[in-house]
DNA sequence: CAATCAAATAATTTCGATATTTAATTAACA
DNA sequence: TGTTAATTAAATATCGAAATTATTTGATTG
C-alpha cells in the first residue's frame, strides 16, 4: 500500500469497530469516541478506578489509553494528580478555528494542486458515502450517529489527503478531532436547519474542478459556519 | 502565569533537570533526550526489558514513557509488537523540512504582527542565553551539549512564541523535535565550519525590528541550508 | 471562630508475576 | 533440499496488589 493512503487509512478508521489487537488500544477508541461525541464532557475527571468498571478492564490499559490521549490533546494529565478530559472554553474555540483555517489552507491547496486521479476517486467515494447515511440516528430528534461521524471525518481527510504531509494531515485530523466535540455541543440546537449536504457537495466540485481559490473558500466558510452555531448556542448556555 | 507563556515553558523546559514528579514522566525526558540526540538510533527496537535495565524503573513507567513518546511521533508502535524509534529517510527529511517551512512561516508571521514587548524581550533574551553556550561540550571534537540544545529550541520557540495559537506552537516544537534528529546526523560534519551564531542574531534582528518578510526569509533559508547539510551527509554514508 | 496541624481516606503510580501472542528453532515430510 | 508443521523461546500485554502521594476530615490551639 502506498505511504499515504496507508496513513490515510489509518486516520480514517476511528476504528470503532476494526482494529484495536490490544485492550489498550480498544480502550483508546472508546474513550476517545465517547470524548468526541460528549459523552465524557470537557473538564471531567478521569479516574482510574472509574473507568475500569466503565471498560472492565484492568489498571494498565486505562493507563496506556489515557497516556495517549493525552499526548493527543484530548486528555490533560498531571502528575500525582491524573487525568481529565481536555477543558473547553470560547477562546479555545477561536484559538482551534484559526488554526484549522491555517493549516486546512495549506493542506487543501496542496492536495488540490498534487492531487492524481486516485485522490479524486477518493474524495467522490467519501463524498458518496456520507451522502447516503443519515446524520442523526433518529428520526425526529437529534441523536450521534457514529457512522455519520466516521464518514465525515473521511471525507474531509480525503479533501486533504494528496497534501503530500503525513504531518500536516495528522495535525489537521487532531484539530478536527478538537472540533468534533464543540460540535457535538452545537448540532442539537442547529439540527435540522443547516444542509451540510449541500456544502460538502459544492466542496467536492471545487476540489475536482481543481479550483483551488473557490474550494478554500467555501472550506473556511465552512468551518466559519460551525464557528458561529457554536459560538451562539454556548453564549445562550452560559446566558441562562 | 498568562496562558502563551505557560505553554512555551512547558515546551521549552524538555525537563531534563527540574521537572517530573513522577518516574513515568522521567522516563518520558530521558527516552526522548536520548531519541533526539541519537545515542537511540532511528528504527532501534525498544525492548521493554532492556529499557528497564537501561533506566532502572518498572515495567508500568516504561511503557506509559512509551505510549506518550509514540502520540508525538517520535515512537512507532504496532500492537502486539511492541515500539521502535521512529525510522528516518531522505523522503521523510524532505516532508519534514516542507511541513516546518509551512507551518513555521505562518507562525513567525503572526508572532511578529502580535507580539507585544514581553515577547521582544523574551527573544533577546533567548537569544543572549544560546549565545553564551559553546556547541559543542568539546573543546577540539562534536559531542552533545544538551544545555545548547534547549536553548536553542527555546530560541526557535521564543521566535513564534506569540503566534497566538498554542496548537501550532506545539506541532511547531514537535516537528522542531524531528528535525533535531536528523540534525544530529549532520552536526559531526558540518561542525564547526557553519557559523550559527550569526543566522541566529540574524533572524532576531529582523524580528524585533518587525521586519515580517525578512524574518521569515531568514528563517526558511536556515532550515533549508540545514537540510541541504543533512543531505550531503546522509548521501555520503549511503555512499560509501 | 479562624487557622493549623494530624490522622484517615481516597486516588494515583509503580511493581512483580502471569497470561497471550509473536518470533525462532527444530523436526518431519515430500 | 526445500517446505511445512510442531515445539520452544522470547517478548508483549495485562492483572492485582503494594507503595506513594494527594485530599479530606476532624481535632487542637491561638
Amino acid at each position: 500500500m502506498p505511504p499515504y493512503t496507508e496513513t490515510l487509512t489509518r486516520l480514517v478508521e476511528t476504528n470503532g469497530q476494526e482494529s484495536a489487537g490490544t485492550l489498550a488500544s480498544t480502550v483508546y477508541d472508546r474513550l476517545r469516541g465517547d470524548i468526541l461525541s460528549g459523552s465524557l464532557p470537557p473538564g471531567e475527571k478521569l479516574r482510574t478506578e472509574a473507568l475500569r468498571t466503565r471498560y472492565e478492564v484492568g489498571n494498565s490499559p486505562i493507563r496506556e489509553a489515557l497516556n495517549r490521549l493525552s499526548a493527543d490533546g484530548l486528555v490533560t494529565r498531571e502528575d500525582q494528580k491524573g487525568f481529565r478530559v481536555a477543558s473547553a472554553s470560547l477562546a479555545d474555540l477561536e484559538e482551534l478555528l484559526k488554526t484549522r483555517c491555517w493549516l486546512e489552507e495549506i493542506a487543501l491547496r496542496e492536495s488540490i494542486t498534487n492531487g492524481d486521479a486516485d485522490w479524486e476517486e477518493r474524495l467522490v467515494l467519501a463524498f458518496h458515502r456520507l451522502s447516503r447515511v443519515r446524520r442523526s440516528s433518529s428520526e425526529d430528534h437529534y441523536s450521534v450517529n457514529p457512522q455519520w461521524e466516521d464518514l465525515h471525518r473521511a471525507f474531509h481527510l480525503s479533501l486533504l489527503s494528496a497534501c503530500g504531509s503525513r504531518w500536516l494531515l495528522q495535525y489537521c485530523a487532531q484539530l478536527n478531532d478538537q472540533a468534533d466535540r464543540y460540535r457535538q455541543l452545537a448540532i442539537i440546537v442547529s439540527y435540522p436547519k443547516r444542509n451540510e449536504l449541500t456544502e460538502h457537495e459544492a466542496m467536492t466540485k471545487a476540489a475536482t474542478d481543481r479550483n483551488v481559490d473557490e474550494a478554500v473558500s467555501l472550506l473556511l466558510a465552512h468551518y466559519e459556519r460551525t464557528a458561529r452555531i457554536i459560538r451562539e448556542t454556548i453564549s445562550e448556555f452560559e446566558e441562562s
